[in-house]
DNA sequence: TGCGCACACCTAAGATCTTTAGGCAAATAC
DNA sequence: GTATTTGCCTAAAGATCTTAGGTGTGCGCA
């Protein structure tokens, strides 16, 4: 019989393009096995299981998103940065959602430290270079970034604004410049 | 043999403390089944199917998040109503982390129509009241605070924020500080 | 108080997924 | 060209989901 060339990287790939095609809830090791037309047994000789597949497929996503990241803000600053870098989440979000999910996939301690997690953190470390912030406001001010992209991000891909007008796009460029505003009048602590 | 006493009610409610208890991705119909020492195919004539009962969690998650919301919105404006609202969101997901996960599944049409939804973003706007946004900034504005709500509480349970300092209690009130200056100053659209 | 009916819960069974154990054959190494 | 590695397979057990059809319980009603 003809081998079918499975290794952790292909089966990792696979998992990543079912996941946008039907959602990264209905990626399973038996739904990639089929994809490659082999048992599902056979997978377990790449994959520890089930958990394994779909970290893998988290870890992929992220380092994707963080390569895209990298590439936006290469050559810019300030809120041409933070524009760029925005929009790299959310293109991402809308051109693979299924990736997108995955990258929000819990993972263990371990694979979070090997993730590209430490890479997103420092690029909006990077962007905040443009803005005039002391350091212990920089983490408040990552924390906010990535809360707001994400959780935009989220919603919108959960349907949340889908039913109220005006459209998304327009919400998110007017939160984008306003959380740029926010960054150059960042304010002191409460009394 | 003696009932159970099986309703659609205490179903979903022992489906929720599961939640909570082991995480919304591990509630089953067998699981829930087994929390009240019956056969799973019982739970068929209460619950359309697995899918079923995750909606109707999410559905009690979201109602128990708005009521809350509700009850600290009472008598309170601007900033002081921002921050009892914003905590409500955390401290809720803090407490009940399964449901809180629930209150975020996607949602068929029908159900989101019939869901607290509309509740959650009618608050979002009474809150805004205290601020002088122009109607579609209000939109605007009540997206962000979504996402921001939504986003922090997300990548905190994710453990996203567990591995740096400053704490992430600082950060959340911090951050509550800062879209409580940007709503004070909201930007005009850019040029 | 007793009868009948609705329905609450059950048994049975098929389908899918996960995971492990052990076997055969194809690729690789010498 | 043989020997070894290893890629993929068969087999099998356990879990979940879901449907179909059966039985006894408890309530409404006479």
């Amino acid at each position: 019989m003809v081998r079918a060339g499975l290794t952790v990287a292909r089966l990792t790939q696979a998992g990543a393009e079912l996941a946008d095609e039907v959602g990264f809830e209905q990626v399973t090791v038996s739904a990639v096995a089929r994809r490659f037309d082999v048992k599902v047994a056979s997978l377990y000789s790449h994959l520890k299981n089930s958990h394994d597949l779909k970290t893998r497929i988290a870890l992929l996503a992220l380092e994707e998103l963080a390569d895209r990241g990298a590439t936006a803000l290469a050559g810019r600053a300030g809120k041409d940065a933070l524009t760029a870098f925005a929009d790299v989440y959310r293109d991402y979000a809308h051109e693979h959602p299924g990736r997108y999910t995955a990258a929000r996939f819990r993972l263990d301690p371990e694979a979070a430290a090997a993730s590209a997690g430490a890479r997103h953190a420092q690029m909006m470390r990077a962007i905040l270079r443009g803005y005039d912030l002391t350091e212990p406001d920089q983490t408040h001010a990552v924390r906010l970034l990535g809360s707001v992209f994400h959780g935009y991000v989220s919603l919108e891909a959960a349907g949340a604004f889908s039913h109220s007008a005006p459209d998304t796009e327009e919400s998110w460029s007017r939160i984008v410049d306003a959380l740029d505003a926010l960054l150059r009048n960042w304010p002191a602590p409460a009394l």
